[in-house]
DNA sequence: CTGAAAGCGCTTACAG
DNA sequence: CTGAAAGCGCTTACAG
């Protein structure tokens, strides 16, 4: 329609500058006129890429990875690339799926967001140099991936000093799985700012919780139940904080009056809930913008870091407070 | 390897049964070995589809959306088909964006949730029959789309008649943008409910928001403030409620002491805040199931129902009581 | 600056 | 049940 071949077609989309004026003009009408789009399986085919990487995610549900991804999406979409997500929850079979999604040509690379998937998986593929993939948010400590994170000790540590210069000596820690770094790298956190003290830990004041509003809740029942309860909480995210908070309020007792809470992430929500929660912030969308950097370095054959954390900061709002007298 | 030709290999692959059970394992034997695994986007080339399905949503940080989506993922995965989901939010270019993906063969189908992307793009493709797009959630009033939502009318008025039998007389509606048409019917499923009361509407008492903490917080702290305020609210979505009642909290007023305030969706969250919150459940994942299903029935070309509505239900919890005594 | 031609890796109608 | 062959729609090294 243009009256060229399709080689010139080709070339006056994709590289307009290979082509003389008059005949992009011609091209650039004839396009318009037949509302002509290129077959991208046809280009991927050819140039065997596919502009798309695959973020896997524990759970979309949980507002903590919206921030992650809306940073993961600006720096893609500016480069040309699509965010293909994927949550892995479920069953591992869906994350074994979605890293298939290399090698069959129909993602380009893999962004990691939790470690709760098949170790072997990530083992096989990281060893094969070159398998396009990074991780952000949590790290797995035996593998050299590059990974960019937040320095999760020195988080949780600034929780802890702040419960401690309140005066708060039993401070029980509701963490994440304990098989997890980074839950591992907070709580050693906890411990060091003890240690300065020169407090002891009690070990029945630790719980595990799977992130969720529920677990924050029921481990916190059974924390408050105790004869000698705690009286504050550091919570390795801000739904259990939440949690532990309606926890406290079904057991009539005030925060932070009778207990502090503190959470980790800095959800929007904190904001909201009652009292309003103290909590270690993540910069989130400074992670994902990272990260996407990151992967679109790995692609472009660039040298790229192992490790990179970036720095939390203590939010005070209302929930964490002094001490009780009577206790 | 395996000793026949890739057209057997392909079959062995594809269509187990048309291959001698020999050939078949040996076949499996040398995809094993080699660790093959077949190209998509030649495959995509070849059978002009990618097996993708595209999800435009107005905000991923929603937590409205994530159920929907486990639904809309959990028939597209057991199809075989994969979910590309995208935030539209930021810029309406994104949604051109995303269209684009079926001309060019990235995506086989657009399920829309929001209505908030330009108009001519749906209006365009809604003309050309055969574009497979469908609308969740949310619905156009002039366009003959294949849609699955709520009756957004019936949910209103369950939570308004649930308020009139309270007492209350003063009720405010902090709405979505009016533009909205599923904002329209629950703002007449109030107006029908006051009106067979024989109550009149005080316009005064309608604010917009965008469905945000901090639109409800700003709007209900307005109207809280008026002299004549009124003692219970009906918000459009779960997320208002939320910053109402923390408008309230700062007035110094009690829910539901002094305020009731009802919600719309039902998230999560809601059972976490104080008081609990009163809403109107929608069926989140069945809504997603359901457009995922309308969307491979499109696709087989089967027939497809233009409008389906699901049924909301009324979840009595802590945030609304009686209208108070005194005023 | 432009065209002819080859080839990316599949799938499938056709022939045997 | 299996193979040879064509073709999906691009891109790009090569020749002019």
């Amino acid at each position: 329609m243009a009256g060229v071949s399709t080689a010139t077609v080709s070339r006056a989309l994709a590289n307009p500058e290979k082509v003389s004026e008059a005949t992009r003009a011609k091209v650039a009408q004839a396009v318009r006129e037949t509302g002509y789009s290129p077959n991208a399986a046809a280009r991927s085919l050819r140039r065997s890429e596919s502009k798309t990487i695959v973020v896997i995610l524990p759970d979309i549900a949980n507002p903590f990875f919206s921030d992650v991804i809306s940073g993961l999406e600006e720096v893609a979409h500016s480069a040309g690339y699509k965010v293909l997500l994927g949550d892995s929850a479920h069953d591992p079979k869906r994350a074994q799926d979605y890293f298939d999604l290399v090698p069959t040509n129909q993602a380009d690379g893999i962004i990691l967001l939790t470690t709760e998937i098949p170790y072997t998986l990530v083992k096989d593929r990281q060893l094969k140099s070159g398998f396009p993939l990074v991780m952000a948010c949590e790290y797995f400590d035996d593998l050299e991936l590059p990974t960019i994170y937040v320095d999760n000790e020195k988080g949780a540590s600034k929780a802890i000093d702040y419960l401690l210069d309140m005066g708060h000596t039993h401070i029980a820690s509701i963490s994440g799985p304990i098989s997890n770094p980074i839950c591992r790298d907070r709580h050693q956190g906890f411990l060091n700012c003890l240690r300065k003290k020169q407090l002891n830990f009690d070990e029945k004041y630790l719980r595990q919780g799977d992130f969720s509003f529920s677990a924050g809740y029921q481990q916190g029942r059974v924390l408050l139940q105790m004869k000698d309860r705690p009286t504050a909480f550091f919570c390795h995210n801000d739904e259990m904080a939440v949690g532990v908070i309606k926890a406290a309020r079904d057991l009539d007792l005030k925060v932070p009056g009778d207990v502090s809470v503190v959470g980790f992430d800095n959800i929007k929500f904190g904001e909201y809930c009652e009292p309003e929660l103290t909590t270690v912030h993540q910069p989130r969308e400074d992670i994902g913008r990272q990260a996407m950097k990151m992967m679109l370095d790995i692609l472009a054959s660039n040298d790229v870091p192992i490790r990179q954390t970036l720095r939390t900061q203590l939010i005070v709002r209302g929930s964490a407070g002094a001490k009780p007298q009577t206790h």
